[in-house]
DNA sequence: CTTTGGGCCTGGACGC
DNA sequence: TGCGTCCAGGCCCAAA
């Protein structure tokens, strides 16, 4: 389930892997994930150095020194293995897609459910004006990210501030599992209609985001040195939830009796699941 | 303009 | 044990 941070999190460990180098080979085991893989991407991408790796909201940007940009989105199952030069790693069940480096390293894009895509843009301009990037929202981990720019996106807006938190058009890359972690640290229930929050409440929230991705991301940095293994588990934050998936559990931040209270509660919105705590929440 | 719901897809958890 | 069912998630699109 990779959310903004942990995006954050494999662009920084795929960084020094791929910063500078060449691609030479480019391999794709099917058409596309849930939409075609670019057409004669291998010709597109073929000897093009890296420059960098950059992100926007959930996408992965490889930005190569002619300013064209590949565009990975993980969806939801997608992880990104990377082999050192010379090893012999099978082919595993889901990879869909490679790309290997003239020194010999490799990252492989493995998404059981295909939720995931893979983009290419002659530009960072052609790649704005596309439609998963036109309308999408102030990034929340920059200092501009204010209760009171938050606040103005939130205005007139009736639906409840959960399902505000994660359209994508308000800000980007908060997701179902930060969205309510979020909203617990600001203390704000999530059933709230999102434009009645007013400028203190809209801070309070501003920070909750900033502050929860920001922790996910420094834990998911902590187990960056393991992200070679095999599995390739980018260190999720899921130790450090504070509600989401603990229902009936008690709360950091509150110390009834969960006998009597019922613990964090799981409520449904849109169709998604949401946990908070009633006494903390208001 | 907004909101809602379905579709995409597989694996894991669960009940019988 | 082996079925069937449900759920998880991000994003897009059609419909209301």
């Amino acid at each position: 389930m990779p959310e903004l941070a942990e995006v954050e999190t494999i662009r920084r460990g795929l960084e020094p892997v791929l910063a500078g180098g060449r691609v030479a080979v480019v391999e794709t085991a099917r058409e596309g994930l849930r939409v075609p893989f670019p057409q004669k991407l291998r010709e597109k991408i073929s000897g093009l150095r890296i420059h960098k790796l950059g992100r926007r909201a959930k996408y992965l940007l490889i930005e190569f020194e002619t300013g064209e940009i590949l565009v990975l989105h993980l969806g939801m199952s997608g992880r990104i293995r990377i082999l050192a030069p010379g090893s012999a790693e099978a082919r595993q069940k889901h990879d869909h897609f490679s790309l290997s480096l003239d020194g010999g390293a490799q990252i492989v894009l493995n998404d059981p459910r295909r939720f995931g895509s893979v983009m290419f843009f002659a530009s960072l301009p052609e790649m704005e004006a596309h439609s998963a990037f036109r309308a999408l929202g102030p990034e929340p981990l920059p200092e501009n990210f204010t209760g009171r720019v938050l606040h103005a996106r939130l205005e007139g807006r009736k639906a409840a501030i959960k399902q505000a938190l994660m359209d994508q058009r308000i800000v980007a890359g908060v997701g179902n599992i930060y969205a309510s972690e979020a909203l617990f640290r600001a203390r704000i229930s999530p059933l709230r209609s999102a434009g009645a929050l007013d400028e203190a409440e809209s801070r309070r929230l501003a920070d909750g985001i900033r502050s929860v991705l920001e922790d996910a991301i420094a834990a998911g940095g902590s187990s960056l040195r393991d992200y070679r293994k095999a599995d390739g588990s980018p260190g999720y934050f899921q130790h450090g939830f504070a509600v989401y998936d603990r229902q009936g559990l008690p709360c950091p931040g509150c110390h009834c009796d969960v006998a009597k209270t019922g613990g964090i509660a799981k409520i449904i919105q849109g169709g998604r699941a949401t946990y908070y705590c009633e006494r903390v929440q208001k």
